[in-house]
DNA sequence: GTTTTTTGTGAGCAATCGTTCAACTACGGA
DNA sequence: TCCGTAGTTGAACGATTGCTCACAAAAAAC
C-alpha cells in the first residue's frame, strides 16, 4: 500500500550519526542534514517527527552499531582481556582515515546538558561501555592477568573515566604522544585498585 | 575624553563565562547574552568585535581565574600534594550551590572542534592543570608519598585525562558514588607509573 | 483504470540568528 | 559653554533557523 521509501533508513542514519558527530547537535542544520543524507527535511520529518527524534535515532544507532560493536569486538571477545583494553583505548587514537575525530556519546554527554531527552540514551552507551570493562577485568582477574582482589567495579568506572578524557583530549588535538601515554598510564593503573581500600576518606 | 563605560568588563566576563558554561557557544545567542549581562550587544561588539571574541575573552577569563585559581589552590599551594590532588578532584564533583556543573574548558574542547580559534586557549587551560599535576607530584615524589622512579609527566598526563573524563561523567549526570569511585581509582593508581615501563609495545 | 494510500518536494512560513548603525547621551578639554 | 569624543541604545538589516504544507509521484487495492 502507498509509495515505496525511496532512502535506506539505516544509511540516513549513518550520515547524520557522522554529522552530528563532527558538528554537534546545534551545529548541524537541517540543510546540512538534507545535504549530508540526500534526503528531503519533509521526507525525514514524517519519519523522525522533529530534529531531536531525528537525533536521538542517530544516537540510539550510534549507541547500537559503534559503541556496542567496539565493546564487543575489544571487550568481550579477545582471547586475551588486557591486550582488548588497551586496542580499545589506541583505537580511539588512531581514527584512520576519518577526519573528525570525537564519539558522539562524549560529545553529547557534553553538549546536550540542555537537551534531557538525550540523557537516556548518553547514561546507556557510557553503561555498554563500563559493562564491557567489567567483563573484560573479570575474565582477567580470574586468568591472573589482575590481583585477585581487584575491585572490577571501581575499575571498570576509573578505565571508563580515563577513556571518556581520552576522548576530549582526542578532539582537543592533543599530540599523540601524549595520548599513548594516557594508554599506558590506563593499562599501567589496572591492578592497583584492591577490593580493601586503604583511602576511603572521602564525604 | 568621551563617555564613561557604564559595566564593568570583568562582571561581563565572568557572567558570559557562566552562560557559555551552562548553554555553550551555539546555545547562547546574543539576546541571551544580553539578558545575562545586561549590556546591550551594540556595546559588546564595540568592545569584543565579535561573538568569538567575547567567547575567547571569557574563555581566557575562565583560564586566568578560575582554572589557574584552582590550580593553584589544590595544586600548588597545599603543603600535602596528594591531598592536594584528591580535593582538586572531589571538587570538580561537588559543585555546591552552582546548579550547572561542567568545566568550559571541557565543554570547548568538545564542542568547539569547528572553532580553530579558540584551540590555543584551550590548550593554554590543559596545560595549565597538566603543569598543576606534575608540580604537585613532583612534590609528592620529593616527600616520598610516591615511588622514588615515578614517571612524572606520563601520571600527569594520566590525571589529566582522568579529570576530563571525570568531567564529562558529572555532565552526563552519573550518580556521585561513581563519580567519587573515579576518585578513589585516581589517587589509588598514582605510583603504577614507573620510568622504567614494561609494557611499552604501542605503534 | 480508478481509487486509495503513502512518499517526495518546491516553496515558503514565522522566528531567530549575528551584526550594524544612526540618533542620542554623557563626559573632558578648550 | 560649546565642541569633540566615546559609550549607549532602539530599530532593524539580511541571512538562516526549524518546520510545514499543498501538490506531484508512485505503488497497492479494488
Amino acid at each position: 500500500m502507498g509509495r515505496k521509501q525511496l532512502w535506506d533508513q539505516d544509511e540516513v542514519l549513518a550520515s547524520a550519526m557522522r554529522l552530528f558527530r563532527h558538528r554537534g547537535y546545534l551545529g548541524a542544520s537541517l540543510r546540512d542534514i538534507e545535504e549530508a543524507t540526500g534526503v528531503h527535511p519533509g521526507s525525514l520529518y514524517r519519519t523522525f517527527q522533529s530534529k531531536d527524534g531525528l537525533f536521538r535515532a542517530a544516537l540510539d544507532a550510534y549507541n547500537e552499531r559503534v559503541v556496542r560493536g567496539r565493546v564487543r569486538a575489544h571487550l568481550l571477545e579477545p582471547a586475551d582481556p588486557l591486550a582488548g583494553i588497551r586496542s580499545f583505548f589506541t583505537s580511539a587514537i588512531e581514527t584512520g582515515a576519518e577526519p573528525d575525530p570525537g564519539c558522539l556519546l562524549t560529545n553529547t554527554a557534553v553538549e546536550s546538558f540542555t537537551l534531557p531527552q538525550t540523557a537516556t540514551g548518553v547514561h546507556h552507551g557510557l553503561a555498554a561501555i563500563e559493562g564491557g570493562f567489567a567483563d573484560a577485568l573479570t575474565r582477567a582477574r580470574r586468568c591472573g592477568g589482575t590481583p585477585p582482589d581487584l575491585d572490577v567495579a571501581t575499575t571498570a568506572a576509573h578505565l571508563l573515566a580515563l577513556y571518556q578524557g581520552l576522548l576530549v583530549l582526542v578532539r582537543a588535538g592533543l599530540p599523540r604522544t601524549t595520548l599513548h601515554g594516557v594508554t599506558d598510564g590506563a593499562m599501567a593503573s589496572i591492578g592497583s585498585l584492591r577490593t580493601s581500600r586503604k583511602q576511603d576518606d572521602h564525604e
